[in-house]
DNA sequence: AAATATTAAATTGTTGACAATCTTGGATCA
DNA sequence: TGATCCAAGATTGTCAACAATTTAATATTT
């Protein structure tokens, strides 16, 4: 685990910024592991801080939704279960197409990256590589929601994001039909390069509920349980 | 200001939430005005206890959308400006969607207090109790949200109607047509009833962007104007 | 006089020590 | 043997002092 003097040279921004960036990368990597209770003096010495900035990083993580505070007992990383992941998904199902619609209305014809990145992912499509399909998606989606222009939504769906990396950890990684996929995010950006806000919001929300039936019969052949 | 020790004897709660309650209240009341900064010295003195729990509960506040934080400048009351306001309502609309789906589905033919609820704001509107109307309605969207039964929707519909507070305080309070509100609300508890999910989603939506308009409309007649 | 640089005051950020609470292991008792 | 109680250890919560940064007030320069 490196120490956080390698990030301290970041300017005007507080420790315990810095220790909630190291300890969400060790959360999204797995090395703080879902469930797993954070020992803030063991985190604190191991990053070479004192307990304070571990406490306010995690109460940052906090909203961020990827740790949960119980009084007296500590902060542990959350654990997301299969029902709570489908339900997460129906959550960014509606945002965004939120999203969609306020970007379709903002965008004024021009869809700035969005055209880019899906040539990129057709390609990561075509040549069956799915890591990369997997980290353009991630950017095309971002992308999305910037265009849409509200920070606020913005949190929201970046918060459910995080916490649907919980659900085991890499298990999301694997895109079962990355070509179908790309042809709903083709769709998205035409209603939003025609300016068709409602269009938009019924083609993004349908391709998040899309994922989700993907992860669905996906998860139906592999037969993981949850509590 | 009543000092916390008032609250002191709930137990197996921490400092940091009693003074996080307590400024909640303060702040939605206005004591601490909307763009104020929060000094944490003088709060600390004010309530009895050491900076460090006024530290973290401002920023639990932050995460329920009340509280902003800027690194070495401090903890500033957040402030809503009106175009904030309307995209807050365009949220709100799609999860007060969401959640009257997820009501629908989980209620089985029972609306639960629902009922009950919409009978007192019938007679709240017939006698033109705005006041009484506006507390039984929070009370009647809390309900709802309750009934759908997602921790998290429920987190993020409160954050949001926390940040409408904060737009002019009481400026929400004034509800233009009381029986036209509720007969939305009874149109909503059909749908619930009836288990139509689909229905209830678009009900609820819409009842929030009806909400929002009525705002509109009374906001054009007395020009407000923001930055 | 206006703009800029400088210094002092106020305020937030961080730390280490101490208090309160929970957890664990062993002793006691039925 | 099993359950319950108690004490010791580990861990979180709170505090007060100190460091870092920003804000303001003042002096300086043009």
């Amino acid at each position: 685990m490196s120490d956080i003097d390698l990030l301290a040279l970041r300017q005007s921004s507080t420790l315990s910024e810095l220790v909630a960036d190291k300890m969400e990368k060790l959360i999204l990597s797995g090395e703080l592991a879902a469930g797993e209770r954070i020992n803030e003096a063991v985190l604190a010495k191991e990053l070479g801080v004192s307990r304070g900035p571990v406490r306010e990083a995690s109460m940052l993580l906090t909203s961020r939704g990827l740790v949960e505070f119980i009084a007296f007992r500590g902060a542990f990383v959350r654990k997301i279960s299969r029902a709570e992941l489908l339900e997460i998904y129906d959550l960014r199902a509606v945002l965004t197409g939120q999203a969609c619609y306020l970007a379709a209305l903002k965008a004024g014809g021009d869809a700035g990256p969005l055209n880019d990145l899906h040539e990129r992912m057709e390609k990561a499509a075509d040549s069956n590589k799915a890591d990369k399909y997997y980290t353009l998606n991630l950017k095309f989606h971002e992308c999305l929601v910037d265009m849409a222009g509200s920070s606020r939504l913005r949190t929201m769906i970046d918060s459910l994001v995080n916490e649907m990396h919980l659900y085991r950890q890499v298990s999301l990684r694997s895109h079962p039909d990355m070509a179908q996929s790309n042809r709903e995010h083709r769709a998205i950006l035409d209603a939003i390069i025609e300016g068709d806000a409602e269009k938009a919001r019924e083609l993004g929300e349908a391709h998040v509920r899309a994922g989700k039936k993907r992860f669905e019969a996906a998860g139906a052949e592999t037969l993981v349980e949850d509590e």
